[in-house]
DNA sequence: CCCTTTCGTTGGAACGTTCCAAAAGTATGC
DNA sequence: GCATACTTTTGGAACGTTCCAACGAAAGGG
């Protein structure tokens, strides 16, 4: 309950010395006496000092600060990806800075404009709603990496995602190993990661000669559209589901235990992502996972490294996901 | 991809006035001719021009930013707080600076170090590890507010929380009023949270006249302590259990139809938490819902009242919470 | 036509740092 | 005892903004 908080004058005047090694001491300048040093620590301990950080980074021109736009807190796949982003930028020195943008592509970019009046050193999108046009004029203002979605590449942007296509084929290489043909594909509708998706799984299909059963029900990326789709899915007496993700995979599984099937007895289910959620016990869902942390610190360190090589030209990482086996797929 | 950051003063001369008077018009001031403020709304633009928020803050002595510490972001419940934080917030003009504790209090106190460098103007906890000593110490030097945890009340501290006794007693009314008697508790571990969880199962037990049948299995708050504790529970075949969150509940019904029974025909299972994960079709578990979002938007209210006006009395807001009746409970 | 008021505009100081050139102090060599 | 080198310390400028006192110009009143 100070009065005002204590700059480094005041721990320049309590040490007897002057602003300027107060400074220099407390960047660990080794060109400090040791006498100095201590008696400028002790005098900064007792007034409580913590130096400024937007003077800080007036003086040295940088705000050590990145950026960071997560499309929603609520779906368990940013924030993973979040976490692998945030720790790897902490390492680096920097700190990050949060914003949500609701799915709305207004709101967005207002959140990303405050972002960049922080003079933010540069962007971590973890999935966007922003078109082209207005990506492109941000990441020439600012370094930017996207995450996730790959379908906008513009030389003055990153991408990080998973192998989409190599992850479908999986789920379908597994299905099959399993016995299954009739294997119908639940989309995520319309989006880029999505179509890939499906393109898995139909060369997937194909390379396995079962191109007849192929089936593609068009859903979304929620858990009603799974329900939904699964729900249209079963007419066709599927043996088992792709499902375009984790959580429509769940509402998928509803639909077929509400419908006096059993997972996996009667119908097996594969989703897509690896959230954490899938390795409940519960749910205990066979998925594609993809490796979240990593995709973050993947994005984290494209960032710091176009950072200190403006001039490199741009990344296109993609890493691959693996099949994790769990309890909702079966032989049949 | 410009050669360095456009700056009032570049706006000023390419408008051919003073940076004082961009200064004006740019926070809308209306001592500024229609001239000026075209001529100056027009350079800025065309420059690309973005206010320094660093700089800002130092003129100002306001950073407008509010600091923002959650616990662990794979957990729904903190996610979903820290929306309702973050739009109440925005609508009150401050950004947000976000940063996770992941679990370590060392980790905690430097983030909050770094948060507090930032000038934060105010601080929530959407849950913490802190000791009560180092939270005073925090509170004392800048305006905080917990939200979850009401244990640590001190006057520099406002705190948010739902009435976990009250909410247990609404899951117990809910499954006598089912015909259950045999309820068994699956506590939540050694946290001050979950001994309110447990106090209101014991104080209904009793008013309902069923003190014989009390009784309190020692879990967790993770899918596994969950499935442990349900494990051990259902030697004492138990009609129904009351679980101390969302998350362990859903370990405890992947342990009971594991044991061969169903859940609710054999076993009744109500959470607490109201995630939306507990939404889902598959999911579609019975629980003691909070209000998360509002949770934080009263968090950030609290705040923002307290820095208006620094001389009040700490707020210690309780909001209650209401029975969500879905599919894991049923009558005996 | 001059005095006052109002309006629009301006330069300079301040915010709390860092960094640089230079000053002051200390040690070394002859 | 003095020049030289090296170590430690310092004041001032700069970073980009806001705010204030003060200014000139235009307008209104007598």
């Amino acid at each position: 309950m100070s009065t005002s908080k204590p700059t480094i004058h005041d721990v320049a005047s309590l040490a007897g010395v002057s602003k300027s090694l107060v400074s220099l001491a407390l960047s660990g300048s080794k060109k400090v006496s040791e006498k100095s040093r201590e008696r400028i620590l002790a005098a900064s301990e007792s007034l409580g000092y913590r130096r400024n950080a937007a003077a800080r980074s007036l003086a040295v021109q940088r705000s050590q600060t990145m950026g960071v736009l997560i499309l929603d807190l609520h779906n368990p796949v940013f924030a993973e990806i979040l976490d692998g982003v945030q720790s790897e930028l902490r390492d680096y020195g920097y700190s990050t800075m949060l914003v949500t943008g609701g799915k709305d592509p207004v709101l967005e970019k207002t959140e990303i404009d405050s972002l960049l009046q922080f003079q933010i050193e540069g962007l971590i999108l973890i999935s966007h709603r922003l078109s082209s046009r207005e990506l492109t004029k941000i990441a020439n203002e600012v370094p930017t990496v996207t995450v996730t979605r790959e379908d906008i590449i513009s030389s003055a942007l990153d991408t990080v995602c998973n192998d989409d296509v190599a992850g479908a084929r999986l789920a379908v290489d597994h299905l099959v190993s399993l016995g299954h043909s009739k294997i119908v594909c639940l989309s995520g509708g319309d989006n880029p990661v999505s179509h890939s998706r499906v393109q898995g799984y139909r060369l997937a299909m194909k390379q396995h000669g079962k191109d007849t059963f192929a089936s593609v029900v068009s859903g979304g990326l929620t858990d009603a559209t799974g329900y939904q789709a699964a729900l249209q899915a079963l007419s066709q007496k599927p043996t088992a589901l792709f499902v375009a993700n984790d959580i429509a995979a769940m509402g998928a599984i509803a639909a077929i235990e509400e419908a006096g099937l059993s997972v996996p007895a009667d119908v097996s289910v594969v989703g897509y992502d690896g959230i954490s959620l899938g390795a409940l016990r519960s749910v205990n869902l066979t998925t594609i996972a993809q490796p979240l942390d990593e995709l973050g610190r993947l994005a984290a360190k494209a960032l710091v490294q176009r950072i200190k090589n403006p001039g490199s030209k741009s990344q296109h990482i993609r890493v691959s996901s693996k099949l994790v086996v769990r309890g909702t797929s079966a032989a049949i």
